[in-house]
DNA sequence: ATAGTTATCGAACGCTCGTTCGGGCAAGCG
DNA sequence: CGCTTGCCCGAACGAGCGTTCGATAACTAT
């Protein structure tokens, strides 16, 4: 049976032609595996016997399901940034008649949510886009794009009649840059309380924002 | 001759001990070499074999300066912080007299102007503390809580008297954040005004905690 | 029963890595 | 002059890497 394959790029894409549900399983379960263990590691260090080991099969086991293991860190960064976006849209769809302060809102609580439930994951995509190349690279490079460029015009939308001259697009990268370095030092136990988190770093960038 | 060390670690230090001056300049610009292509290419994929050809010379040359290849990115992040923070602690004395919004101002300007003329360390020192393992792992960061604490310390005077419950621990965290993500999309070309880069990221942050 | 597909494995290949070893050459000193 | 010392090298070693190959059971459809 052919390979189902995302278009452009030539990496097989899970649950979308006929694979039994069993594979379709085992696919996302091994590909979970090896987020912790290049989250825990890094891509390099994190080699193919130890992802295949900790997913409890063998090295060849997993080329049966990856076909290098390029494409698995590949995997991870575009379905994480995919459900990423897909997530983002449907709040934002839902809260469309939410002023922009509350869709930034919206956007923390996302991203930090996201964060919570698939932290190696969210490790894995602020560290190692650039172990990626060529085509994998460009296709990830588009996922991130769109993420960005959806924050960035809530953030035009902020800003608008701003007496300052401040430039959207550092706005938006301080903003992820405050999010996307939680990884760095993020511990459940000391910072468990979700919500108070989503609310201190969307208020110190909204009212560092905001005209006054 | 006996080499210097660092005390408790033992890992050698230039420019003090009897060493020749060619020596500690070799030293220096080897190690210069060696944050380039660790910036460029990650600590893993970053061999002893392209750093020596690099600097011009064989790998068992390089073995005369370095003890090992984890000796070398430690001593990249002990200098950068070090001088970081020995920067930071000139700057705050000449103006300990300033406002707390002042002296955070100092400790941006401070940040983001050593990042422009040492961006292969400071990404080196922003993606790769956790190559290192054990005493050089403490050691460094050691030398990052301290930068850490002197930069939160200003950040609970700025906050003094605010009637929010802000949290001074995740503020200074978003700070780092906002500054260190800063490799990621940083061009010379595009945002090569790093006054404008400073007045706008420290505007966001002051604006974003300051009691109101 | 037979033929084909799915999921898995042990073993190997070729390569690169960090590190070491023994030596060599030039400068400075006795 | 001979000898030490500082600086540097070619070559090698053992280990781990990503990837491939042929084989093997279990299941499914004919």
């Amino acid at each position: 049976m052919k390979k189902a394959e995302v278009p452009g790029i030539g990496f097989p894409v899970p649950g979308d032609g006929g694979r039994t549900p069993q594979y379709d399983e085992r696919f996302a379960a091994v590909l979970t595996t090896a987020a912790q263990v290049i989250a825990d590691e890094g891509y390099d260090r994190a080699s193919m016997r130890k992802i295949a080991s900790r997913a409890g099969m063998s090295i060849a086991g997993l080329y049966y399901y990856f076909k290098s293991k390029e494409e698995v860190l590949y995997l991870i960064q575009f379905y994480t940034f995919d459900s990423l976006v897909k997530n983002l849209k449907d709040r934002l769809d839902a809260g469309s008649q939410e002023s922009a302060e509350a869709r930034i809102r919206l956007v923390v609580e996302n991203h930090l949510g996201h964060f919570l439930r698939h932290l190696p994951e969210l490790k894995v995509c602020a560290r190692e886009l650039e172990s990626l190349k060529g085509d994998a690279y460009e296709k990830v490079l588009e996922r991130r794009r769109e993420y960005y460029l959806i924050t960035r015009e809530i953030i035009d939308e902020l800003c608008e009649g701003s007496q300052q001259q401040l430039d959207s697009n550092l706005a938006a990268l301080a903003l992820f840059g405050m999010l996307n370095w939680v990884y760095m030092w993020f511990n459940p136990r000391r910072h468990g309380d979700l919500k108070r988190l989503e609310e201190q770093l969307s208020g110190i960038f909204i009212d560092g924002i905001r005209p006054r």
